[in-house]
DNA sequence: TACAAACGTTAGGATCGCAAACGATGATGG
DNA sequence: CCATCATCGTTTGCGATCCTAACGTTTGTA
């Protein structure tokens, strides 16, 4: 038994390959800012989908609830982010990025410009991979 | 404090947002093959880069090498990979797929391309997409 | 006014990466 | 030859993360 002729690496296992050797640089070059990347990942979707409730939050980033909870508490005690009262709703909470959260984000943005992770590709092949990126997170509710 | 105009999201980010929607989707898709993601990327490194010792098996998957003992005792034991004696080094195993092995990979494989995962992007997008990762991957040493 | 659902939170178990150590084997230099 | 160091697979312990289940509170609904 031999694989056949042709026989296409299925892309979620290329994927996941990737995403292991990126593993190892993103602590190495976000090790700095003092939080890691899950924390990260919800400063992100804060960035861009303005406050939102941690239940959508969760949605939004596919970070567990219970997950969530102890990282929005990290991000708080260091001022990244704020839980407030949602007027609309009262078991809800309204979490926003503050100011020092955006600042963060602008400086993890030039770490990753100044990493050669994606030196094989030229800037119109990035700027191709980053599309197809977005319309396959678009795609799935992102 | 604003985001700058024209900021762009770190595509480590987005990366990593697109693996967390497809993390569900593995083990949903995966589960019936019985074995989880990381014993599935180790027969595909095993099924591409014939037998390894388990010190460049680690290298190339990126999983860590007290987590490949297990993973390897878990294929052994359902018959998809073996350990054999290195004759050219006493201390090293060659490890290496079974026919079974390959036979779940093409299955795996027929499973991926029922999943409608990438189905946002048109076959010559996809094409693309798997270039650009192949590209990557080859830059770092998969 | 009951009842079910959603919210944030907490706790427990499972998986995986990382670091350190171990005995066995191999490679190197005096 | 042999003393030293590196490498191999393995085991163990720790920490981070995910998943599930449960809870009290609040909301929506029959």
């Amino acid at each position: 038994m031999a694989l056949p002729d042709g026989f296409q690496l299925p892309t979620g296992f290329v994927i996941d390959r990737l995403m292991r050797v990126a593993a190892g640089r993103w602590t190495e070059l976000y090790g700095e800012l003092g939080i890691g990347k899950p924390a990260l990942i919800v400063l992100v979707a804060l960035a861009t989908e303005g406050p939102l409730r941690q239940a959508r939050l969760s949605e939004q980033t596919r970070i567990d609830r219970a997950t969530l909870v102890a990282l929005l508490n990290e991000l708080e005690s260091h001022d990244l982010a704020r839980r407030a009262p949602d007027p609309a709703d009262r078991r809800a909470h309204a979490v926003s990025i503050t100011d020092a959260g955006r600042a963060l984000l602008v400086r993890a943005a030039e770490l990753e410009a100044r990493d050669d992770f994606f030196a094989a590709l030229t800037a119109r092949e990035r700027a191709t991979f980053d599309a197809l990126l977005g319309r396959l997170l678009a795609a799935h509710g992102g």
